[in-house]
DNA sequence: TAGATTGTTAATCGATTAACAATC
DNA sequence: TAGATTGTTAATCGATTAACAATC
């Protein structure tokens, strides 16, 4: 029935929860749409759209509760029991993502990483276990993982994303530059990193000669 | 007067580059729209838009040429002498993004590094030498840096974006999963691999729930 | 030629924003 | 109360898609 909400409000909401947890840290006890728009980059309205299509309420006097927030996103956005990630891929680039969600969340856990390199397997790297990739539908079913990471190599992602989806896997996180071809019923987001930079680049030329014309 | 192009189809026209760099390795002379279509994922008409508003065009009978595509988007994204990049925290996500720029581009080359830990700084990580955050501004006006990546933590981003707009860059791919404030005239990427996670978990669940239903 | 694709305009679609009565 | 904000609908905006004459 909440069909309707598209992704781009659920990063909207991953957002306003940080921006929440932080006035929260701060002792702030209420909130107005304008200041979490403020923080989040986005219209005032957008922000109170965005609570309503949430179902959250406030009060005209006092803004949003905090904490009241908070529990509703948390709600809308988290399993209640958690979910699981696996990472295949341990480079450079899996290693950070290992480290840089280590402890971050307790209702996003990666569980378990793999690698087609046997150097990378066997160990505990920064609290996850690495596997060969013989043990991946294994240790999937066994972790109940509902999500999963792709940092390998371009030529390797597309397989790797057909093996994942075999077992289960409904949601996957792609880091390599390829666009995975997946059935309908899989959410793709890709970070593709080369195709930012690029952007990036492009769009800080553009700035850069806009101010020469001044 | 090519201001109207907005980020979205700069994104798109990588992407295509980035195919048409495969074709033309397997030795394709010549690409139909709904070829680079059904391979980035979006609409035959789409593409050929996106070509018109770049200004190449193509044969009713043949298509477009590769090679020239190619040329015309590399003339398009590319600045002619490059651009450099300067990378600030080399935590393990910096380490990370250094490896996987390395080499990769002959356009966009990561050409300092800078950490404010002494431990991290005047050695050569993947070709690139790092520096203490004192040597920012002399190193980035020496070799002439257009573009910023910001990966560091969370606390410190806005105060090295400021650094960073200061020495005059106008384009930053921004990791930390904080939304900086900038003047107008400089464009910020986001990649925030928090929200992004959270957001494939959401709609896994969701596509794992219209299965059940099934 | 017949059939398919390009180039480009008009129609559609979806998301964002503006607006304002209801509320505190 | 007066002033500001919420909740929600209507208007706007921009990007995508459909459509089709021109072209090979």
């Amino acid at each position: 029935m909440n069909k309707a909400i598209s992704d781009k409000v659920i990063g909207r909401l991953g957002q306003y929860r940080r921006l929440l947890g932080r006035l929260a840290e701060e002792g702030a006890r209420f909130v107005f749409s304008h200041d979490l728009a403020s923080m989040a980059r986005v219209t005032a309205a957008q922000v109170r759209r965005d609570l309503m299509v949430l179902g959250a309420s406030g009060n005209p006097a006092k803004g949003y509760s905090v904490s009241g927030l908070l529990e509703d996103i948390e709600a809308f956005l988290d399993a209640p029991d958690g979910q699981n990630v696996a990472l295949v891929g341990v480079g450079n680039l899996g290693r950070a993502l290992l480290a840089f969600f280590a402890g971050r969340s307790t209702k996003l856990r990666i569980v378990a990483a793999f690698d087609a390199n046997p150097e990378k397997t066997g160990r505990v790297i920064h609290g996850c276990r690495c596997y060969g990739m013989d043990a991946l539908e294994a240790e999937i079913q066994r972790e109940a993982v509902t999500v999963g990471v792709i940092a390998v190599p371009a030529d390797a992602a597309q397989e790797i994303a057909e093996h994942l989806i075999e077992t289960g896997i409904r949601g996957l996180l792609n880091f390599a530059p390829v666009r995975l071809s997946v059935p309908a019923n899989v959410y793709v987001e890709d970070i593709d990193m080369t195709v930012s930079m690029e952007r990036v680049a492009y769009m800080a030329r553009q700035n850069a000669v806009s101010l020469e014309k001044l």
